[in-house]
DNA sequence: GACAGATAGGTGAACGTTCACACCGGGCGG
DNA sequence: CCGCCCGGTGTGAACGTTCACCTATCTGTC
């Protein structure tokens, strides 16, 4: 097995380039103060030794952190996952490092727990707070070191500017846009199959996706159906659907996400109910694949990556507080017409 | 704003509780050459300072790595994503730390780009080396520290054995099996619409999906038609498939996924051929959704979580000599028969 | 021609651990 | 009763950086 030869430290190109550790240091740094002749030195001795400075040593003795932790509880998701995807482009993209740890939600875990997933006391953490273990975390972190954290989730405008370390789109806002379409298609309500809630109850934040729903029911003088509860996966969704997709009363369902839209869709094909004739059918997120189902998915759009990206700049601005804040800049969500929706057919 | 008060160190536990850093040291590490009494002195000053140790400082200081960092290009393939899932459950479990690095598919990385990535040199590392770019950080590491890493793809159990630091499964040989079915279905040849490989070159590896596909239909003397190569999106597919699905000639077609095969079917959908009655089309994956589309995917069944738990394991073996060889124990890839295949139809 | 001020560079400590080794006391074999 | 070994503990250095502070040397000014 090859010898692993010790890495170089800033101590051997000090001493190749015949200068102190702390030049070499402020090569390395980009710092101004370094007369060019021992600049090209110092560079000459990195390259020739190979030199690749030590992260953890660098943090270790307080320098910039450079790193973030992403505490989330399902990566299989399409929104935390692009979410996640817009973080590390922008991490990457200041040569900052991503650490990921996934909470188990089975797991109920401690404080303490929670805690000891960051490698280090003020490591700067951004959570993905749409579900239950996520909230924990998030309320953990914002007891401990509320300043290097930042939390994503579906949030009102209000909650957004009244919480600086909040980053989100406002999924009810959401959800009613999508219901008004279905109503103004002329159907008499919408019925909706929810994903799980970050409180476990339904009806929790006034962005979330069920709230939404509701209120423009209520606003409209509908009847508000009980949402029917889903979990994640495809297959829970498929289970949970089954009475509303039986009942032809019902012709117009508004699903938490493109998964669940999907398993209704199949449910209704099963039950012998057509899509959109009998039955409309609208999904959340856009998520790749819904403009390749047949009948292709009418859905909501939903910019993850960007506010994944935004997510890591606020991270930023409140780790060192020298950086402006960033303001908000992603796209609204944005209903997406297919061909699962339409007028009842009565 | 809260001000970050100092975490509590190794130093201070020792002070409260009236011993030497390094007694605290053995207690917070399980030795046992440490008094019972001492002990819970310790552990009661650890409690009362809510002291949690410096992943960063312990590494440092050359102790037991306890972090993977995963490199990898794209993490909304369904696959990595699998795995990755594996390696940080797998990970999670032994209570080590999980870094992810996205490799950018477009950028061209040079050697020391890639060895930038880690957080030290000697970094445990797990490569997803399904494509170009983890190919190339494949061989980097390789060069660098062959005994701090392991790669995971498609090879055959011959190429597994020979490199004691690859992990996979042979998709040549799953793909092999579902080109079998479908010619033991009856129909003449069977297309292939190709996920990018990872030499840039069709028939890259003999474990690659493309390659079984071939070998099977040379075997049995039929026509081999040229592979239809399509990226990695469900766009790029639909328009790479087109030519395929509107050629009455074509009666199965063997996707490189399921998100392949899900822009097939839509194609064929609007190309007014039906399936499975005048096109049969095969995923790869059984990606969750698959079995919810109508009609229903044939796929190949493929345990990435597994591959990935496996991967870690055996990086843990690799690192630490101490450790046995784990056995891969995974299940083999595995046809799954749903409603997208049939006979042909003449 | 002495002096402030900038510019280039060095020195030592600190970060929070682990590692290698030295030390001390008591039980046990001779 | 001496010496040896061993369990239990302490000491100091090392890991690879950055930070705070100090020291030269050069420039230009009055």
């Amino acid at each position: 097995m090859a010898q692993p030869k010790k890495a170089a430290s800033i101590w051997d190109v000090a001493r190749l380039a015949g200068v102190s550790h702390q030049t070499v240091s402020r090569v390395v740094n980009g710092s101004p103060r370094v007369a060019a002749a021992t600049r090209d030195k110092v560079l000459e001795a990195i390259a020739e030794l190979g030199y690749r400075p030590n992260r953890l040593a660098r943090s270790l003795a307080g320098g910039a952190a450079e790193s973030v932790t992403v505490l989330t509880a399902d990566t299989s998701l399409y929104g935390p996952e692009a979410a996640l995807r817009g973080i590390e482009k922008a991490a990457r993209a200041l040569d900052w490092s991503v650490q990921i740890s996934v909470l188990d939600p089975a797991d109920t875990h401690s404080d303490a727990d929670i805690i000891a997933r960051l490698p280090r006391a003020g490591e700067p953490t951004i959570i993905m707070a749409h579900d239950e273990p996520g909230m924990r975390a998030k309320q953990v972190l914002l007891d401990q070191q509320p300043h290097a954290m930042v939390a994503i989730g579906p949030y009102t405008a209000e909650e957004l500017a009244a919480s600086p370390w909040l980053v989100g789109m406002d999924d009810g806002k959401a959800a009613a846009e999508a219901t008004r379409y279905l109503l103004d298609l002329g159907h008499e309500t919408v019925h909706h199959l929810a994903i799980p809630t970050s409180t476990g109850t339904f009806g929790g934040g006034k962005a979330h996706r069920a709230e939404g729903w509701a209120r423009v029911l209520r606003e409209a003088g509908r009847a508000v159906p009980e949402p029917v509860p889903s979990g994640w996966t495809i297959a829970e969704a498929f289970k949970a659907v089954q009475p509303l997709v039986a009942d032809p009363e019902v012709t117009a369902i508004l699903c938490g996400n493109d998964h669940l839209a999907l398993a209704t869709m199949r449910a209704a094909h099963l039950a012998g109910r057509s899509i959109p004739g009998d039955l409309s059918v609208v999904g959340f997120d856009n998520t790749p694949f819904s403009g390749f189902t047949t009948p292709a998915l009418t859905t909501v759009n939903q910019d993850f990556e960007s506010v994944g990206r935004g997510a890591f700049e606020l991270l930023r601005h409140r780790v060192d507080g020298s950086i402006p804040r960033p303001v908000p800049g992603w796209p609204e969500p944005e209903l997406i017409v297919r061909e699962t929706s339409g007028p009842p057919s009565s």
